[in-house]
Parts: C-alpha cells; sequence; structure tokens
DNA sequence: ATTTATAAAAATCTCGAGAAAAGTTATTGA
DNA sequence: TCAATAACTTTTCTCGAGATTTTTATAAAT
C-alpha cells in the first residue's frame, strides 16, 4: 500500500533521497521501453548512468520488484520484467475486474465535490483530445487520461483495490508504449470517454462498468500486435538511459 | 508478480543470499507480531538481530515494502505497516472479490489432476482439524489450511490474482494472529471447508463462491475485536525478534 | 567433434565507515 | 512559565572496497 497518501506511487512524493532518484529514473526508463524487456540489469554498470553508489542502486531495483518492473533471482542479479501475450491478457482481465469493482462502489459513494472533479477531469481530457495527433501533445493526453481514470474511482474507499489498479495501470502502461510505434493515434477513444463519463455521472453503475469494461479490452485489441524485436531482449546489448 | 513460479512468494525460492535470509526472518517476525504495527526499524539496532550488514538489511526492509508488511517515508526510516479496522475491512472485502473471482475460474478450468489435488489437500486439512486444540498441532492446521486454499485456486490461469491474493493472504495472516490470544480455536470452521469442498467438488460455482465468501467474512468477524495494546506501537520500545 | 575439466574474467553480494538529516535536550530571553 | 534558539545525540542515507559466486574462455580427453 502507498505509505503516503498524496500519489498512487508506492513511495514518497519528491524525490528527497538519491534511492527515490534512482527509483523514478528506472521506472521511467523501463516504462518508456528505453531498458528493454528481459534485459539484464547491470549494478556496477547502472550506477554511472543514475549517478548513485552500488547499495542505493540495488535498493531502487528491491523497490521495482514491488511494480512487478524488475525481478530477481537469486544470486543472478536483476532484470527488466519480461513481457508475453499472456501477460497483457491478464494484466488488461485483472483490471477490468478491479476497476469496474472500484466504479461501480464510487458512483454509488460519490459525492457532489467528487462529481465537481469528474467534471474537471473530463472537460481537460476533451480538450486534450481535440488536438490530438500533434506528438507533443501525447504526453499531455496520457496524463490526463491517467487522471480520468483516476478520478473515476477515487470515491471507491478501498485503497487496496487502488493500490493494485496502480500497479496495472503502470503494467500497462508499458504495454501501450511498446506497441505505441505501430498505432500512433487511437481510435474513436473520445467517443468511449464521453460515453463513460456520462453513465457515470447519470449514476448508471451497470451501464458504466460495461463500458468501462469494453473500453479497457479495445486498448487490449490495439496493442495485441507487437514487433517481435522489442521482446525479451536476454543478450546485454548496452541500452542508453535518460538521467533523472 | 513471483518472479518464478515456485512459490507465492515474492523472490526466489530458498535463502542463498542474506538479504533474502533477513527478510523471510523480518516478514515472519512482522506477521507474528513479534515486531509491533507501527513500530520504528531502525536499521543500526536490527541488524545485530538478524546477523547482516546496514546496506543489507536496507534491501530487505524495501523488499518488504512490495508485500506492505514495512512503510518508509522519505528520510525518517522504515516503520512496520500500521493496523487498523478500516484496513482489515478493506483487505477482507478485496480478498473475497479476488479469492471468489479466481476460484470460479478455477472450477471452469480445473481439470483431473486439480480435482486429485484438491482431494489430497482437504484430506490433510481434515486430519488437522480433527486434533485441533492441542496448540502444539496450530501451526500444522495454519499451513494446511493455506495449501487447501491454494490448491482451491490453483487451476485459475490468472498470475496476477494470485499474485495480489497472496499479498492479502499475509496481511490476513498477520490481523489473524493479532487477534489469535482473544480467540484461540476458530468457530465450525471444519462445516465450512466441507461444505465449500463440496460445492466445488460438484462444480458448482456459484454455490462455491457463495460459501467462500461467506467463509472469509466469517473469519473477519471474529477477527475484529483487537486489544488495544496490540494496536500501532509509535513508541520505541525494543522488542526481541526471532532469528533466521 | 563433442564433452569434461580447468582457469580467468566479470558480476553479484556484502560490510564498515563517513556525510547529511532528523530528533532531543539544554539554554536563553521575554 | 512559555517560546525560540542552539548545541548535542541519534539515526538515516550513501559510498567504495573486498569476498563469493556465476559466467565465459581455454585447453585436454574420450
Amino acid at each position: 500500500m502507498p505509505s503516503t497518501p498524496k500519489k498512487s506511487a508506492p513511495l514518497a512524493a519528491e524525490p528527497k533521497t538519491l534511492v527515490e532518484s534512482a527509483y523514478r529514473g528506472l521506472r521511467r526508463d523501463i516504462i518508456e521501453g528505453h531498458l528493454a524487456p528481459g534485459e539484464k540489469l547491470r549494478v556496477e554498470h547502472l550506477k554511472e548512468n543514475y549517478g548513485v553508489g552500488a547499495g542505493t542502486l540495488r535498493e531502487a531495483l528491491s523497490l521495482l520488484i514491488a511494480d512487478a518492473l524488475v525481478v530477481s533471482q537469486g544470486q543472478r542479479g536483476f532484470r527488466v520484467a519480461p513481457v508475453s501475450l499472456e501477460d497483457i491478457a491478464d494484466i488488461t482481465n485483472t483490471r477490468v475486474m478491479l476497476e469496474c469493482e472500484a466504479l461501480r462502489q464510487s458512483i454509488e459513494l460519490g459525492d457532489d465535490a467528487w462529481e465537481g472533479a469528474l467534471l474537471s477531469a473530463f472537460h481537460r481530457l476533451s480538450k486534450a483530445e481535440e488536438k490530438l495527433g500533434d506528438p507533443r501533445t501525447r504526453e499531455e493526453w496520457e496524463e490526463r487520461n491517467r487522471l480520468f481514470h483516476e478520478v473515476l474511482i477515487s470515491a471507491c474507499p478501498s485503497r487496496w483495490i487502488k493500490h493494485f489498479l496502480a500497479i496495472l495501470y503502470h503494467q500497462a502502461e508499458r504495454y501501450r508504449r511498446l506497441s505505441l510505434y505501430l498505432q500512433p493515434i487511437p481510435r474513436d477513444v473520445h467517443g468511449e470517454h464521453e460515453a463513460l463519463f456520462k453513465a457515470t455521472m447519470a449514476r448508471d453503475k451497470e451501464k458504466a462498468s460495461a463500458i468501462m469494461a469494453e473500453h479497457i479490452l479495445t486498448t487490449l485489441r490495439s496493442i495485441q500486435i507487437i514487433p517481435a524485436e522489442l521482446l525479451n531482449k536476454k543478450s546485454p546489448e548496452p541500452a542508453s538511459q535518460s538521467q533523472g
């Protein structure tokens, strides 16, 4: 569970310590694909890229195991978590179940402030969707999309469901970015968001969750074709990373 | 997700490294209550109890954040995760949802080998339940109970659901042990297990999941009274731990 | 040519000491 | 008496170096 109630990240908010700085940088590079799935993470090499000591980097990698973005085996070091078609299907199905349940509870319990926040988030997302196509606005849309989904379920009182959803969202985001090269622009995602928004505001639990399920599953279908060369790099080819 | 398909633990199987040894010992001591909820975990003191260096212990603590048994805040060190009535209720409800879904899928997809394993697990659990009351057999019952639940959902193909359930099971176990002093012997748990077993073998998905839900919720009700002195020790009172 | 054994290389794992921060106690001033 | 500051103590955080283990490369033997 999140140690602080501030954000969805599994650690405190701002990178006060070097461990957290390295954790952030590594997470970003894994999700954005700069560190390929299955790639070996050699501590002695990586510590230079993130400007920290060996022990500190090991600690950051241990933290990333919680997000299932890194795996470690016995005495054989760390690797970027591998990807597979079964995995993304599993992630999606589990996310559908949890997010639909969270949405139902949120609709049941949400108050006026929640409605207001939702209205605001939907407005901002709509604005970002108007000017899609420009790759410079993609990051903005990505962030507002995340926020829209977060606000939708924010009235759900279960911290555990939200915690698990945050993990799954990061996982799904990684897969989405891997297949982004193929499908630069989503399908009619605005229509889906609008229907989702309306059903939620109308407090129609079943309809809203049905739309949500279809929405997430559609995303899966647009992802399922991933070029083979992006999968599970086992060889120790050195990749360049960004710096926190 | 588990890095190895062997067990439900988030790390490799046997404690080959000191990090893992410390991780195991700490997890045990937290779940069994030797390290009280909310208690501060001072690295310099703890490293003697587990016979490892400071960096190694920090790494083990980072690993425990994945299980939500330890929390860390900024520059203020580590603490045992606090407990609350809302939390155990949340854990239970989430567990009901996930475990019922997993059971439905398991019933749907389980083959003959699964039925055989289930039969075996139920038999062993029944034997252990006959001679309950003797506190020496409690650990044995605990283990067989865990295994019975694990086998029940083992035919569910979703690794993520099982991963989340493993986390929640550890959480619930901690609460159960905290309240164990009050309720040394469970209620008619054997009858519940038998009904659950029969409905599952009869491939009655809805009936089985309904019994499962009631079963888990009943456990919650028997837990919800926890003596105040066991809650959230904020003061740095030194507690004695077991040694790995 | 394939396999086994040996040796070198690389990487992981581990520890103790030093710098930075947080928490605590004592002192000063109103 | 109480609040604020300052000095002190404790603890966390960080790094570099040494001990094991794994991996790779080389050579010998069937």
